[in-house]
DNA sequence: TTGTATGCGTTATCAG
DNA sequence: CTGATAACGCATACAA
């Protein structure tokens, strides 16, 4: 390996020079910054990141611990976050979560070893000890899509709304007369769930319709068995829902697969509406009615936050939510009046 | 930061013992051990990884270097690299090369920076000088999708058959009464794009149809606008086609968009066959008849061949090519027969 | 069975 | 404007 030596040697000049001139970090001889570069030109010398982050203490890199599997967006997300990252100079590690609070400790300590500068994680439902340990660290950390309700110093978190968009997904079912509706959402724990599972009831609620929890359906990890599993259960009620709201990706594909097994099809023989959009939701039928994340927006948002907090690890917790887009389409039943893109 | 100093003096022994205990590299009495380990406990120790790195001259990490635009399958490729690399220890380094040859360059720089002990990169079109650069420092790597056609020591590669299955494509197409096939692919500077084109040709003129390059329409970085004004060419042609190949998923995508600006439905008024297939074809309309890369086994692959190289640098370079398979479904509009999953 | 000393590549401090 | 030196946290050769 060619070491910062090497070039000083070469260029006859002392390593703290080549140091300098690398770092633009004092005044430099343009005779020498010329054999400096030119050193470096004709070993090939690459700075080593170690020797640097052994030296300052950084290591301008960003740890990303999310589950790839409960994500459909997993690649957007990463990608947005990247890019940003990338912008800063930092870049990107990561670890999977599967999310479960096992593999999730051992991701962050992984990550920790690793000595991200900071990290953004998709909470597992039980990841407190692991959020405590951070922040006793005073390691920055944003949060990504589930926030909790607690508060910790040194931790954002950024993520949609949850509950009244569930809400209208709801209000829409039942203005286009549904009354049994039911919905299916996956792991129970976590806090993306708990809101939008709130937000159904709200629905109910607010639409007169009787309280049944029969119509809900809380799938373990949202496996597809499970999916499979709950829309039996509810087509075999001795009242079986007309419209259904999938809580996320995850459970609309089960879904949605689940009522292929059964020969029905949506808006046919069962309306639904999903929270979670699909990429290419437009060019494929039926085209879904759904509640759209802005997924960009999320993980920009996320960076920025963890910048900030970077430059000022003092800074107040902020929690943000932004706001997700209902994508009216065609999944609903109710064709007259779609807006969707 | 607590050091393995600070256990050290929390344990009464030196920190070679703490070393020691910790690598389990050498025997040690069971009390003193015990010690460490509470001390280790006591203290929260966290072993650094930039100083052993330091030291040891590896960094138990991989970089990967892709474009997470061109590829739709990125998520899941990079779940499937993540999870072996994890099971064998290693953590993976994100860089994104936006398939293009400069920030590719930017990226691999930066992972080299890093110290990443190996890399796995989908390499751009002109990505030759990257690979020679890298091998001159002898550090292993893997391409993944695209296999080039020279072969360079320590580097090994791995992707599917390109040239057959396009071929396949077509040959389907011109049995089912098709005449005036299209093909529309993206970068025609990607090896995979120049494999597939070849097969295209092949199926024209092994189903003795004319040979018309009119058909034929390279898009420019698979850009939607581009595959717009690909798709409006073709319909604009005196005998326009009645099929389209498509050539990846980016490409599928950007088309059936187009299509449907013209009020177009496969396979009614568009045969349509695509490489590359979508990992919830089954459930969205049209089924599409398509060439479905084995995505795991692509990344798990690429790892295992990234692992025996890390064991031994002179191992000759291996191209591995894996077999896609033919989901025949409905958008190539026979319906007879279909089999796809 | 344990400890001391050294150096990995870099940068910050201090001296010139 | 430049250079010598020490230190970051760790693993190892060597000594005891």
């Amino acid at each position: 390996m060619v070491t910062m030596r090497d070039v000083a040697r070469v260029a006859q000049v002392s390593a703290t020079t080549v140091s300098h001139v690398i770092n633009k970090t004092r005044k430099v001889d343009p005779e020498t910054e010329r054999a400096v570069l030119e050193a470096i030109e004709a070993t090939g010398y690459l700075s080593d990141g170690i020797g640097r982050s052994l030296r300052t203490g950084t290591t301008q890199t960003i740890g990303l611990a999310m589950s790839a599997i409960s994500n459909p967006y997993f690649g957007t997300v990463v990608h947005a976050i990247e890019r940003s990252i990338s912008r800063a100079g930092y870049s990107l590690l990561l670890a999977d979560t599967h999310d479960d609070p096992v593999r999730e400790r051992r991701a962050v300590r992984d990550l920790l070893s690793h000595r991200v500068d900071a990290m953004v994680i998709a909470p597992s439902g039980e990841a407190d000890s692991v959020l405590d340990a951070l922040v006793q660290r005073r390691i920055p950390v944003v949060l990504i899509d589930r926030i909790p309700t607690r508060e910790r110093p040194g931790v954002d978190a950024i993520g949609v709304v949850n509950e009244e968009p569930t809400a209208r997904l709801v209000d829409h079912l039942a203005q286009i007369g549904h009354s049994r509706i039911a919905t299916i959402t996956s792991d129970p724990m976590l806090e993306t769930t708990i809101e939008r599972l709130s937000g159904y009831w709200n629905g109910i609620e607010r639409n007169g319709l009787t309280r049944d929890e029969d119509l809900v359906q809380v799938g373990v990890r949202g496996s597809e068995e499970t999916t499979d599993d709950a829309v039996a259960t509810l087509l075999g009620l001795p009242e079986p829902p007309t419209a259904i709201v999938m809580g996320n990706n995850q459970v609309t594909i089960g879904t949605m697969a689940a009522l292929q097994h059964h020969h029905m099809e949506a808006p046919r023989d069962m309306a639904l509406v999903a929270f979670d959009d699909f990429p290419w939701a437009n060019i494929f039928r039926p085209r879904l009615t759904a509640v759209s994340q802005p997924v960009d927006e999320l993980g920009a948002g996320a960076v920025s936050m963890l910048l900030d907090r970077l430059a000022d690890r003092d800074l107040p917790p902020r929690h943000r939510r932004l706001e997700p887009t209902l994508k009216h389409r065609e999944s609903c039943g109710c064709t007259g009046l779609s807006t969707g893109t």
